[in-house]
RNA sequence: GGGCGGUUAGCUCAGUUGGUUAGAGCGUCUGAUUUACAUUCAGAAGGUCGAGGGUUCGAGUCCCUCACUGCCCA
């Protein structure tokens, strides 16, 4: 058998990958009983004389399309795949449904920037269809990198059914819940003061803009106060503003109901001098602020959410003067078409001239920006489409859809991990605010709403029984009809249900038209786990895959989607979408900032996969998560040639191209003072130039996993070599040693103990328990104390004692083998495969075949009966021994080949466990026991300490090591103080415990009897101390 | 302003319902290469658990206040 020293991730990666493609690992359909999946065209084949496996379904969070994967990204992933191979191994047919996002806005903007940027072309420029076609390119590509990110990751997600949330199927679902939702009367159209994307010419949502200080000004003006008649007085009304050219949409002045200066004035009116317009002086106290500037406000509310808030108390009118490009509207009067901006400038003036004008001082002001554009948003009153998120005003019916979402959490149909996530989704949804669904965009599913004005007067006449009555179209079309009193008009919408082209020219003939608008891209991902698997249809995959087991995600989208998908789901199928909802932490950089595309700080995993292989990039992800909420990930570059290393900076992440002054674009580099060099270096935003060296990005974190990769690699091709003349069987509960009862006991434990935490998605303990297991206990402890073993002079024959510990190592690897899977794909199949060569049969108590791919083997299940508490603790005695030892040969510079004498006195039975396995001491510390038992005495010269039991008379046993010349005196001496002391340390914390009354009789009996037995331990061995002391004294 | 986190060894993090002497990986120091693995092995040093108060026989763990820090919502 050749097999090279070190693991070669690349070369299993290669070969592993296509053989589960072959062998359909990943693939999930529902059984024969239910009928062939339309969406996989294939159905579970019965299993012989069994029922059908259960379902364990996990729904992608769905990367969106605008940039590739970053490590937080992997995280996510790598917890879907760890817990969907272990629950495929588990039995269930487990599904991980793959799929990318359109990200209306994201991905529409970054395409229009980078149009901007190389052609100089806006959206306006090539038209609706042009751009959405430059866009469908833009996703072609992401999705394919992203979905290579994925793979390389060893994902064993179900590719058959990728979906894209623009897809056909994805669109048919879209139509179909808007058209249930609109027939329900829960989506209306309404004005809202929205964020206005003036660049971008949409609104953005909350999310999407960030605040920036801005210098700006801050300008004082007065309005006259007008009598009855709308004349002048002399009164008059002081305020300040930002922004001026927002004095055109003034409705009101507003005052505090208890601030005195202007208590007289209120009922009032003043006259705005640019518009002629009278408004009204009110008092609003959550408005104005008597201790701001003159405590007068201006009220503008279609330009103002606080205004707008007033507005809406006080029913003031909605005065709009901005188009939605930034430029002022026809209320504006000879203002029109001006830009805000310069509008703002002969307000300025125009209020001068007229004597209204006060003055004007320099602020710095929190301006809000766009996210997307990154200009500056105005609040713009406009029409928007929503969908009711609480119980119809009138009671006309009993839907609440979000009481919906939280009744589900309530009652314990969607379940939290960590638990504490729960109230971010209640409180949330609690509020019940009205979900705005339409964006002002292209790329996206446009709102499958067509409309109509009429004069009242006409539509009347024209429709004397309303429009609802038409019959021929019941099913198919849906009728909401908006009476407008003030403009005299009749709207009829008509919602259009999907497959009814025929129907949509009909009505775009008869003078409808359609809606411009695309829907909020968050509402075709809340239909994910519906849409995905067939809903509308009642397909086999929808009834055998729905609810879902887990949805494992981020925090930052709970409210945003996973909220929606309970929602929807309970709407739409009567049933919520995912029993559980894992929300893993987050990967932060070195500098504690979330990793995003736009900060420009996201690593890519396919560098880390390159660097250190698939499986250690899985395997030290997973021991990040567990329950908190962040993790930190610094990252360094690597010179390509010398391997030198430089810590990430800040200013790397924030780094740019610029421009020379030849014109060229120099990228940013990063500096490597040993090597005297400056390379440039790989970032989400940009590609160095070709050719050039790069330094690569390294985290020596993935050490963590790579390490162990290999450890368990290495563990195998130890068992592999020793396994010639192998056979399978049983093993008599006889020719078990010490070392067997003792592995197959940790086993056991270790079994149950990562499969209890694997249901709970605490990965980080389960990581950290297999590790444990395979390298601190079976690595370093049992693999050594078989060697003896397993030798085999050459040309002898096959021992008893040899092939039972071949069998008990065979067993233990294959369940190794099995446990890892989950983590490190690769390397176990590996491992697999050339252990099946070897050993096709094995496990114990009973051998049987192994299956095939270890992705397809089952997992491991606890043997109870190996369990042996007793066992153990004698086993970590002995333990103790060794590492006593190691310790005196560390202390005194020995050399690791000088063999050694172990003088013990201890009570029989220890030593009779030592005896027995005094073989592998040799092999453990180089130490031979020379003499054991309760009569032992130290000899001279001799190094001594004392262990933490075993003593004849249930203290702790003394071990000597006689060491003749070697011995330095005064270091044993100093040894033995420096024992002596901490040993009197605890025995003072000790002895106060039990001196304290309340202690001895307040305390669990248990915990104080815990505790007179350690006190009796450390005393002994402060005892022993001392006399060894007295002796070299 | 409201809510949810975090602060434990030089770094990155564990620490389950309060209970014996607070752990790991990396890093540091010392020593090791007759064959599973130097991506290794053995050993060592390193922490008044953010500060202050409280509850308790007993607090890293529970409660309060404060500081710093992150996220979400307004």
């Amino acid at each position: 058998m050749d097999l090279p020293k070190q693991y070669d991730p690349a070369a299993a990666s290669a070969k592993w990958a296509p053989v589960w493609d072959e062998a359909g690992v990943a693939n999930a359909d529902p059984p024969e009983s239910l009928g062939v999946s339309p969406i996989t065209g294939e159905a579970q084949a019965a299993p012989q004389g069994s029922e059908p496996k259960p379902p364990h379904a996990v729904m992608i969070p769905l990367p969106n399309v605008t940039g590739a994967l970053h490590m937080g990204h992997a995280l996510n992933g790598t917890v879907q795949d760890l817990v969907t191979r272990w629950r495929r191994m588990q039995g269930f047919e487990a599904l991980w449904q793959p799929g990318t996002d359109h990200a209306g806005i994201a991905t529409q903007a970054v395409v229009e920037r980078r149009m901007l940027e190389e052609e100089g072309l806006t959206r306006h420029d090539v038209g609706r269809e042009a751009l959405v076609n430059r866009i469908w390119a833009w996703k072609e590509t992401y999705e394919g990198r992203i979905l290579g990110q994925l793979k390389s990751l060893g994902a064993s997600a179900d590719f058959r059914r990728t979906r894209f949330t623009l897809d056909d199927m994805c669109s048919r679902a879209v139509r179909a819940a808007f058209f249930k939702l609109f027939s329900d009367g829960l989506i209306y159209r309404g004005k809202r003061l929205v964020n206005w994307d003036t660049h971008l010419q949409t609104a953005v949502a909350d999310d999407e803009v960030f605040e920036e200080e801005t210098q700006g000004n801050f300008w004082t003006f007065h309005y006259p106060v007008v009598n009855e008649a709308g004349e002048d007085t002399k009164k008059s009304i002081q305020f300040s503003t930002t922004r001026p050219e927002t004095m055109l949409g003034d409705v009101a002045v507003c005052v505090h109901p208890s601030d005195e200066r202007y208590t007289a004035l209120v009922g009032e009116r003043v006259r705005v001098p640019l518009t002629g317009r009278l408004v009204p002086i009110i008092a609003d106290a959550l408005l104005a602020d008597p201790e701001k500037g003159t405590g007068a406000v201006k009220v503008t509310p279609a330009h103002d959410p606080n205004d707008y808030a007033c507005g809406l108390r006080n029913g003031l009118e909605m005065l709009n003067v901005l188009n939605p490009d930034g430029t002022m509207n026809a209320e504006a009067g000879e203002y029109e078409g001006l830009d805000r901006l310069e509008a703002r400038g002969k307000i300025v003036e125009a209020m001068d001239a007229l004597g209204f004008y006060d003055g004007v001082e320099d602020r710095v002001i929190q301006l809000k920006h766009s996210d997307r554009s990154k200009t500056p948003v105005e609040p713009l009153l406009s029409d928007q489409w929503f969908v009711r998120m609480g119980p119809s005003e009138d009671g006309s019916d009993d839907v609440d859809l979000a009481q919906s979402a939280i009744d589900a959490v309530e009652d314990g149909s969607v379940r939290f991990y960590p638990s504490r996530y729960k109230k971010t989704f209640t409180d949330w949804l609690g509020e019940k605010r009205d979900w705005c669904i339409s964006r002002q965009l292209w790329w996206g599913h446009r709102i499958p709403i067509w409309s109509k004005t009429w004069d009242a007067t006409e539509y009347d006449e024209k429709f004397a029984k309303g429009w609802t009555e038409n019959p021929d179209e019941d099913g198919v079309v849906a009728v909401q009809t908006v009476r407008d009193e003030d403009a005299g008009t009749v709207t009829v919408l008509i919602c259009i249900a999907d497959d009814a082209e025929e129907t949509e020219r009909g009505y775009e003939t008869a003078g409808f038209e359609r809606d411009p608008d695309v829907l909020d891209t968050w509402f075709s991902s809340a239909l994910w786990p519906l849409e995905t698997l067939g809903w509308p249809e009642d397909t086999p995959d929808l009834q055998y895959f729905y609810p879902t087991g887990v949805l494992v995600t981020s925090r930052d989208i709970i409210t945003l989607w996973v909220a929606r998908m309970v929602l929807f789901g309970k709407y739409l199928r009567g049933d919520v979408p995912f029993q559980h909802v894992y929300i893993h932490p987050k990967i932060l950089d070195g500098f504690g900032r979330t990793m995003s595309k736009s900060k420009g700080n996201g690593v890519d995993p396919l560098e880390l996969v390159e660097k250190y292989g698939a499986d250690a990039v899985r395997f030290t992800i997973a021991s990040f998560a567990g329950e908190t909420q962040d993790v930190r990930l610094p990252v360094s570059y690597e010179h390509p040639e010398t391997g030198e290393i430089v810590q990430q900076t800040q200013a790397h992440t924030e780094a740019k191209p610029e421009q020379a002054d030849d014109g060229t674009l120099l990228k940013p580099t990063v500096h490597f003072p040993k090597a005297k060099k400056d390379l440039q270096y790989v970032t989400p935003s940009y590609e160095p130039d070709p050719g050039v060296p790069v330094a690569r990005v390294v985290a020596d974190r993935f050490e963590y996993g790579r390490n162990f990769c290999n450890k368990i690699y290495n563990a195998s091709r130890f068992a592999i070599f020793n396994l010639e003349g192998y056979t399978p069987g049983p093993v008599d509960a006889a020719a078990l040693q010490l070392e067997d009862r003792w592995i197959l006991s940790r086993l056991a434990r270790v079994t149950e103990e990562i499969t209890t935490l694997l249901g709970r998605y605490q990965l980080d303990a389960a990581t950290r328990a297999l590790r444990g297991f395979v390298w601190d206990e079976f690595c370093d402890w049992y693999v050594e104390m078989v060697k003896p073993r397993l030798r085999l002079e050459e040309g002898a024959e096959q021992t008893d004692e040899r092939a039972a510990a071949q069998r008990v190592l065979v067993h233990v690897l294959d369940s190794i083998l099995r446990l890892l899977h989950p983590w490190a794909p690769f390397v176990t199949e590996e491992v697999w495969a050339t252990l099946k060569a070897i050993a096709p049969e094995r496990g114990l108590p009973e051998p049987v075949a192994a299956a095939d791919l270890c992705a397809l083997a089952s997992w491991p299940e606890a043997n109870a009966e190996d369990v042996d508490e007793s066992l153990e603790a004698r086993f970590d005695a002995l333990k103790e021994v060794v590492v006593a030892v190691r310790n005196v040969r560390g202390v005194y510079n020995l050399p690791p080949a000088a063999p050694l004498a172990l003088h013990l006195r201890s009570a029989e039975d220890f030593a009779g466990d030592l005896g027995a396995v005094a073989e592998q001491f040799d092999q453990l510390a180089r130490v031979v026991l020379a003499k054991a038992g309760a009569e032992v005495t130290r000899p001279p010269a001799s190094a001594a300490f004392s262990l933490s039991s075993g003593g004849a008379d249930g203290g702790p046993a003394e071990g000597f090591i006689p060491l003749g010349d070697v011995i330095d005196l005064d270091a044993e001496r100093e040894r033995q103080q420096a024992e002596a002391e901490k040993l009197r340390g605890h025995i003072t914390g000790h002895e106060k415990k039990l001196s304290n009354e309340n202690f001895v009789a307040r305390a669990p009996a248990e915990v104080v009897e815990g505790v007179r037995e350690t006190l009796a331990t450390l005393k002994a061995q402060l005892a022993a101390a001392e006399s060894v002391l007295a002796e070299l004294r």
